[in-house]
RNA sequence: GGUUCUAUGGUGUAAUGGUUAGCACUCUGGACUUUGAAUCCAGCGAUCCGAGUUCAAAUCUCGGUAGAACCUCCA
């Protein structure tokens, strides 16, 4: 470790340490991470909750889960579960699970408050009437008929309001603040509106919820949340955030804005995500085409690769699009440290070792995983027939390929050399099996043949091998869908109908027999793969997180 | 036509007035290897434009340009 290294600060580290100079807080670091419960986690919740709760790691604090359940519509417990399931997987620990429906009552409280202090006022207009007083960003707002409504007739109405007095939509709670403000967030913001709908917690309890800007910095507040990290279509609520802390003289928690990540390929429109499943376009949230983290964990990314990205991709204030590179890239790095190799045939191509009895049977040694020598050895058989990969022969092969051929060696990894001498077709003309001889002096290890070969390749012994089914996941969408699309219309025809290629007929080492699903393996250059959940006794299922780098494939491709 | 914000290689991110403008991914080439993977090495490649301040500007100021956000009884 040289301590000479400069580590530089993302902007929001820089903010934190300049506080922790000052003092402010007694130096304590509290934050948050407040989802809504109303749809899966997806990759741009795993930059906040990296984002959230590695601050607070970072710094000594804590960072609590707050469910921001202000909106009995859209939300659910099948929710609220799984985005604490989504988190622990991450790897990150909460320091308490809140919700802002627990603080329904203080907050009902604080805006009696706002209310006394001539700071909130019951507007009779409808929905329609209000967005006309808002004005437009360029046009100034005009005051609401019901603008300077008493105190006392204020305090009554809001009272009624929370009786269940009124319908939905009847009346609102607003603040009074500026209507001709630049900031549309200052023109007399709702605050309260009357919703008759069971909640997921409070159940029948309340008819009215407060508006995000009314919940939001208040539980904030409420929790002495220091620093409140959220993205940066929320900066022109900060104000409207600091008008109210400042107003209620309660804790002054400051909110700080970051720009949300955006990676290419990946979607996460929470409305577009829950249209794909309504819709049975995907299994579910968590299919492996998903880009939510359910969706990423059972295509097998490791939790720490997801991590390594959002800390890869960096904090800043200014829009970005990651390529998605980046984080196969972090996922193949981790999957190199701690997969174990195997041995699958995903296309397969008999080869009979015509020197080879019949009724023998040799258990060759084979190490687990070269990048990890913990991971120990285990034994494969090697018998006269065997499988390998149709690809990994060529019967008129170009110049550089160093795989098998008719009249030459290749050496079948952790086995034999053998040399392909016949090639046996059927009438179509289609390769049917080879007819090969190995070199029994020539066993990994024990090498005393002194035969040199270019090309080394993987194997299974047809009798022993377990028959298995691979699905090769595509990206679902391309970045070059229309975002701007105001309904979502056209999202779906980006929607690539082939992104599933399932190969049925796999053959895999009888290893396997005994993995659990979840298990990350690498079958040699083909790739990672986990075993899916779906799996059954009969019949292994494996997904493909990500393929490795092709070279023979990309110098093919050159010429 | 408002307000707020942003602008560094293809992408993302550093550089806090003084560095040959750093790093990562991508791309290109090479080395090594019982798979061509992994690993290692090298290379290509950037301060939006224009003025100003200063001995010195990616950094400060002003003016352009470009992009984004704001206009839900969503969060």
């Amino acid at each position: 470790m040289s301590d000479e290294k400069y580590e530089s600060l993302n902007f929001l580290e820089q903010i934190i340490e300049e506080d922790l100079k000052n003092g402010k807080h007694d130096g304590r670091v509290q934050t948050r991470f407040p989802p809504e419960p109303n749809g899966y986690l997806h990759i741009g919740h795993a930059k906040a909750i990296c984002v959230n709760f590695g601050i607070a790691e970072k710094y000594n604090g804590k960072c609590n889960l707050r469910f921001d359940d202000t909106n009995p519509t859209t939300e659910e417990t099948e929710y609220v579960e799984a985005i604490q399931e989504d988190i622990e997987w991450l790897g990150f620990e909460w320091d308490q699970v809140l919700f802002t429906s627990d603080y329904f009552g203080q907050l009902y409280d604080f805006a009696i408050q706002l209310i006394e202090k001539g700071l909130a006022y019951v507007d009779d207009s409808t929905s329609e009437e209000i967005a006309e007083q808002k004005g437009s960003p360029t046009v100034p707002g005009t005051e609401s008929p019901y603008r300077n409504r008493p105190v006392a007739e204020n305090l009554e109405l809001f009272r009624q309001m929370k009786e269940g007095a009124f319908p939905d939509g009847a009346r609102v709670l607003r603040a009074k603040i500026d209507m001709s403000s630049p900031n549309m967030w200052m023109r007399d913001p709702l605050l309260y509106r009357i919703k008759k709908e069971t909640h997921h917690r409070t159940g029948d309890d309340w008819c009215i919820y407060p508006m995000y800007d009314f919940a939001h910095g208040q539980s904030d507040s409420i929790e002495e949340i220091t620093h409140s990290l959220c993205s940066l279509e929320f900066r022109h609520h900060r104000p409207l955030y600091d008008w109210l802390i400042e107003k209620l003289g309660i804790f002054p928690s400051r909110q700080i804005e970051f720009a949300r990540m955006n990676v290419s390929y990946m979607i996460t429109s929470k409305r577009k995500l829950r249209k794909l499943v309504e819709e049975k376009y995907v299994s579910a949230w968590d299919d492996p085409r998903m880009p939510t983290i359910s969706g990423m964990r059972r295509r097998g990314y490791p939790p720490a690769a997801i991590r390594l990205f959002c800390d890869k991709a960096g904090v800043a204030r200014r829009d970005n699009l990651i390529e998605i590179a980046l984080l196969e890239s972090c996922v193949r790095d981790e999957l190199n440290k701690t997969t174990a190799r195997v041995m699958a045939v995903l296309n397969p191509l008999k080869v009979v070792l015509t020197n080879y009895d019949e009724d023998k049977v040799e258990m060759m040694d084979t190490v687990n995983n070269p990048e990890d020598e913990s991971m120990g050895t285990r034994q494969m058989p090697f018998a006269r027939e065997l499988y390998i990969e149709r690809d990994d022969f060529m019967e008129d092969p170009p110049k550089k390929y160093f795989r098998l051929a008719p009249g030459k060696n290749v050496r079948l990894k952790n086995g034999y050399i053998i040399h392909c001498d016949e090639v046996i077709k059927n009438e179509a003309g289609d390769i049917q099996e080879l007819r090969c001889t190995y070199h029994p002096d020539s066993r990994s290890g024990s090498d005393t043949s002194g035969i040199k070969v270019k090309g080394t390749i993987h194997w299974v012994s047809a009798k022993h091998a377990l028959e298995a089914e691979v699905r090769l996941y595509d990206r679902l969408f391309t970045v070059d869908m229309p975002t701007a699309d105001p309904d979502g219309r056209d999202f779906l025809e980006f929607f690539n109908e082939n992104s599933l290629e399932v190969l049925p007929k796999v053959y895999v080492e009888p290893s396997l027999a005994t993995a659990q699903p979840g298990t990350r393996f690498q079958f040699l250059r083909k790739g990672y793969f986990v075993m899916d959940e779906e799996s059954r006794a009969t019949k292994l299922i494996f997904n493909r997180t990500v393929s490795l780098r092709d070279g023979w494939a990309k110098k093919m491709k050159k010429k």
